[in-house]
DNA sequence: AGCACGCCGACT
DNA sequence: GTCGGCGTGCTC
């Protein structure tokens, strides 16, 4: 592949430039270049758009396809690090395969226009050496004390914090020469990571992986390789490795992690191994912060990087390496605005740029073993747990023997169990996706279901606040007394288990535990999340038992856990989504890894309606090969993903008239190409949300074909009117 | 994405 | 009579 940051320096642009602005406009724009103005391609400008004004990229030279007269000129070229031709190629690709206008790509590469600004020094302060002030007071002893004891220059705010006085002092002594005013650049150096430590030691495994890893890196080209090992096998410290030996090369690395999993368990173990914490790039950085580490990145100065899907539009200087940890991760795909898939996108970033990629997982896509199964990408494989550590064992319990009344969702195998486990001082985790206390309220009296306005959806009793909420659009409302629809009193029920009415259960069945409960929506208190904190209480073993969402899936280490109780684990292969069985294998899979990671063996509970189930029975005998296969197979023969593409278009409106007809048009002047297929139209899945009605047309190709061209060709023969949203969607994941 | 332009209801 | 609501359309 012609990688642009492979050709000799840029050339200079004179005349006219190509500019991309960061909006959803359907191309760059010209702009005239001023006489004695240097600009390249992956300048920031300022250009004049409209009545404003916006920070652009110099994307090439200009075109003359209009008048000179028609053209405004570039404004001024900031004074920022250019942005590398590798992301510019990058953005382009992206901006092609998803079917979105370029400048919405770039716009995500433009997320920080601050740090677009060269840094200004700060006022710090230094000890003279000389006079001390006439009146020597208490705060000003300390801040003296302070200051004799670094040589590094200090913030008003620094020495205040350390001396705990207030800036007034520190300006005070300044004022009277005690202290010298000098600039300093506004951030200390990042810490720089620690290559050779000896703390670290391989197993014979891990070592011949991180051989294999270290020949990849070394011929400094484009290859993907899939790192594939059970939980606890080790595969971090093997792709640490991996990383020492690009930084050893002199170049960056960037680590891919599901928002979720980036947690402070993850960033010590990093620091570990190397001495200091790696710079995180998240969606809760400080904007100051956020501008700190992008324009360290550009410049160089970070080397490794940890961060969620948006750190793959950061612009590396010197890019040598991309790990993509759980790889398998719905959270990877993006599903708003422009969509993608990071784990994808991060394989076409490794290949633009000419370096290595690696995917790590402990239960890899089933497209990720396609493409080692066919040779495209190199496969290791860690068998063992590392330090003795062993695997779960892990039952199914048939709950249709169990015939719990219809209040009841746990089996007496499993309370029993937990009772047992608990006696020995051991630790529970109780699996239950669905947040709040029940997913549906229904009358007695008349039979009608509470339902979002707004939504095609229940509305989900919170009983700790008092409230039903719909978790697609955020709507809630106190929970009524009296059905809606018929005014009976108290007659409305609540049908099936959340978290909250199963801690009910618990606190029943075994009266001397006080269970725990934790979601992605626990509440945040005093700037703490209480997540981290349940997390952190159950990791010390202060929490005996919790009841958990996927929430506490990921990457999280309780060492006293023993016991992980699946409670519906036929939740997620309802619903016709393609991956459904894919998903739920992987989900159970990362939970039951809880268990036994410490000295005690853990065992696993499964309560399934259908435990013959190829999942279940996958999960149970501990052949995913098997599993994985025979879905391959189901896959190859039905031609869909991996083995042929998707493309799905949503069309949403307030006006349902107007989305069905548009999508009748749409249907009818679709491609007529063999080997492409369209399905649909048909309302959505969600078909209400957000008050707009949503109509889906699916589109089923064969791979090698580049559909992105054909669908563009196809929606410009089409007005789509102000109110109606399309979005395209790419390799859909979600069928909602 | 913004921002201006344009066409219909309640106010000093 | 105007101030201002947000629908529509353009930005080199």
């Amino acid at each position: 592949m012609d990688s642009p940051s492979s050709t000799a320096a840029e050339t200079r642009i004179t005349g006219r430039a190509s500019i991309l602005l960061p909006l959803p406009l359907a191309g760059a724009y010209d702009y005239l270049v001023p006489e004695g103005m240097i600009l390249h391609a992956g300048d920031y400008v300022v250009v004049p758009l409209g009545t404003r004004e916006r920070i652009a990229v110099v994307w090439g030279p200009g075109s003359d396809a209009l008048p000179a007269a028609r053209l405004k000129a570039v404004l001024e070229r900031r004074d920022a690090p250019p942005m590398p031709a590798d992301l510019r190629a990058f953005i382009d690709w992206v901006a092609s395969y998803t079917i979105q206008p370029p400048g919405a790509v770039l716009r995500m590469a433009m997320r920080v226009p601050a740090a677009l600004t060269p840094p200004t020094p700060v006022t710090a302060y230094l000890f003279s050496g000389g006079k001390l002030p006439e009146r020597l007071t208490e705060p000003r002893r300390r801040v003296l004390d302070t200051m004799a004891a670094t040589s590094d220059p200090l913030t008003a705010a620094e020495i205040a914090r350390k001396a705990q006085v207030s800036n007034a002092v520190v300006r005070g002594l300044a004022d009277c020469g005690a202290l010298k005013r000098v600039s300093r650049p506004r951030h200390a150096p990042l810490p720089q990571p620690v290559l050779d430590t000896e703390s670290v030691t391989l197993s014979p495994d891990q070592q011949a992986a991180a051989a294999t890893l270290r020949t990849s890196i070394a011929q400094d080209a484009f290859s993907v390789t899939l790192l594939e090992g059970v939980t606890g096998s080790g595969k971090t410290e093997v792709y640490f490795d991996a990383i020492a030996e690009t930084l050893r090369r002199g170049r960056q690395a960037l680590i891919l992690l599901p928002e979720i999993a980036l947690t402070v368990q993850f960033l010590s173990r990093f620091e570990k191994r190397f001495g200091c914490q790696p710079a995180a790039w998240h969606s809760e950085l400080s904007p100051p912060r956020r501008q700190h580490i992008w324009r360290a990145v550009a410049e160089g100065e970070v080397r490794v990087l940890v961060g969620a899907r948006s750190a793959l539009f950061l612009p590396f200087s010197e890019p040598g390496l991309i790990v993509v940890d759980e790889e398998h991760d719905p959270a990877f795909k993006q599903e708003e605005g422009v969509i993608y898939h990071a784990r994808d996108m991060a394989v076409v970033r490794a290949s633009l740029g000419g370096f290595p990629i690696l995917l790590s997982s402990a239960t890899p896509s089933l497209e990720s073993r396609v493409n080692a199964a066919s040779g495209r990408y190199r496969t290791i494989a860690l068998p063992q747990r590392h330090g003795g550590a062993m695997l779960p064992t892990i039952e199914a319990v048939d709950m249709r023997a169990a015939a719990l009344p219809a209040d009841r969702w746990l089996s007496p195998q499993l309370v029993t169990r937990m009772g047992e486990t608990l006696e020995r001082g051991e630790q529970v985790l109780l699996f239950l996706n669905r947040r709040g206390y029940a997913p549906l309220t229904l009358c007695r009296a008349c039979g009608h279901r509470l339902e979002c306005p707004h939504c095609s959806a229940w509305l989900v009793e919170h009983r700790f606040h008092g409230r039903v909420q719909c978790h697609h659009c955020g709507f809630e409302a106190a929970k009524p007394e009296s059905c809606p629809a018929c005014g009976e009193e108290a007659s409305l029920v609540a049908c099936g288990p959340g978290i909250e009415r199963l801690a009910e259960e618990v606190a029943r069945v075994l009266p001397a535990v006080t269970p725990a409960i934790l979601s992605g929506d626990n509440p945040r208190e005093r700037g703490l999340s209480s997540v981290r904190e349940t997390i952190d209480a159950f990791g010390r073993g202060d929490i005996r038992l919790l009841i958990g969402t996927q929430i506490i899936a990921k990457g999280h280490n309780f060492p006293g856990l023993t016991l992980v109780g699946v409670v519906d684990a036929d939740l997620g292969l309802s619903g016709g989504d393609l991956r459904a069985a894919e998903r739920t294998f992987q989900l159970l899979h990362q939970v039951s890894g809880r268990a036994g990671r410490g000295e005690r063996p853990g065992h696993v509970i499964l309560q399934s309606y259908m435990p013959e189930h190829p999942v279940m029975q996958a999960l149970v005998s501990g052949d995913s090969e098997r599993f994985m296969t025979t879905e391959t197979a189901a896959r190859r023969a039905r031609r869909l993903p991996p083995f042929g593409r998707l493309v799905a278009l949503i069309l949403s409106g307030p006006d349902l008239g107007q989305i069905q007809q548009l999508a009748a048009t749409l249907a009818r002047t679709a491609p007529h190409e063999t080997g492409v297929t369209l399905l649909g139209p048909a309302p959505a899945p969600l078909a209400l949300l957000r008050g707009r009605h949503r109509y889906r047309l699916l589109l089923m190709t064969d791979r090698q074909r580049n559909i992105q061209q054909t669908i563009r060709r196809w929606l410009a023969q089409h007005k789509i009117p102000n109110a109606v949203r399309l979005h395209i969607d790419v390799d859909p994941y979600s069928f909602l």
